[in-house]
DNA sequence: AGCTATTAATAATG
DNA sequence: TCATTATTAATAGCT
């Protein structure tokens, strides 16, 4: 399914074996989901990866399926009725699964798939609604650069009050520096002139 | 994955949907096992069919893996075969109501509402998507379109050839109506001419 | 059940 | 981790 083909074992390369892993799950959740929106079936999916985290997914509840399996495979075949109340449970879950398919189906539409059956008129509310959409996101999207862009602005501004700041504080080491050379320079003058009056002395002398 | 794309919900017919079933099925055992061998994971896997028939896998064992599972979870310890019903409807109602309100703010978000909180990022991506939506809709729409175009060029021709044959009636018509006027002109003639030639012969005598 | 034209998954790479 | 891409693998529609 790819570049090479490879061997199926144990993949000895860890790093390769955990981007394989993530990979491959995902896959294989997918293909579960699939399998289970397609044909109607009830699935659930345990993995456990080697380092021992669980990642799970059921079509319906995992506790669900798990008591199903527990049905089919023990002998206990005697106690398949069905309580009063687990119709209910059902009937209530019948509404809500209705629900989400409905959703997923306007989702779906939403992203232009299932589009079969749509009359024209359908088609042409369904582009308005999503360019009101997209109308929507470009300004979300405006605001948000708004917001990045001030506080940029701020980075900015504060960058530049302390680049202020360092230049006055070098202003002022530098003009120290000099005030001390130049005293160093007085200093140096007065000696040598000490000197020279003392020489002068001694040559007239 | 085929001769043709095919849309993510229930196949409804029911010879089809078996046979998916069957291929699907096998596809996702033999996933499954791949990971399992690939990755050095723990794997369970349940699958009913809509018809009741339980197929599992199980990387090691079924009830290891589903032992494992209940100590992950922290919620129900070891309790998943007693578990009450009660528990039960909890957790799936909780479940499905949590996917219902997640789909349901997908739909939001699809519709350009409730999109604070979302990055920069996200808003493209959103944007991107519903781009994609909007030429799947342009195209369903161009399909649409031109199957409209067909039947008014049908009806077109249909209307054409109606008219064809009521021209064809309508001159039949007007023929017999001309005709008819003809031959009472000439009888009109004949009587006037007989009448002239008695008056003539009167006049004569 | 088997075939194959396509689509989907994914190993390698950046 | 994320995206891309060259391949291989899965599979929908047929027969």
């Amino acid at each position: 399914m790819t570049r090479r083909k490879i061997a199926i074992k144990k993949i000895e390369n860890l790093a390769a074996r955990q981007v394989a892993f993530s990979k491959r799950r995902k896959g294989l959740f997918k293909k579960a989901k699939e399998l289970s929106t397609l044909c109607d079936a009830e699935i659930a999916l345990f993995v456990f990866s080697a380092s021992g985290k669980l990642f799970d997914y059921a079509s319906t509840s995992t506790m669900r399926v798990i008591e199903r399996r527990n049905l089919c495979s023990d002998v206990n075949l005697a106690n398949t009725y069905q309580s009063s109340l687990e119709v209910q449970v059902e009937g209530e879950h019948f509404k809500l699964n209705k629900e989400l398919k409905e959703k997923a189906h306007e989702l779906r539409q939403l992203y232009g798939e299932e589009l079969q059956g749509l009359t024209l008129r359908d088609l042409r509310k369904l582009e308005v609604l999503l360019d009101t959409s997209l109308n929507r996101i470009s300004k979300a999207k405006a605001e948000a650069l708004e917001q990045e862009i001030s506080i940029i602005k701020k980075e900015e501004a504060r960058l530049m009050e302390e680049n202020q700041r360092i230049n006055q504080e070098v202003k002022f080491l530098e003009d120290n520096q000099r005030l001390e050379q130049v005293e160093r320079l007085e200093q140096d003058q007065d000696q040598s002139l000490l000197a020279t009056s003392f020489t002068t002395r001694f040559l007239l002398r």
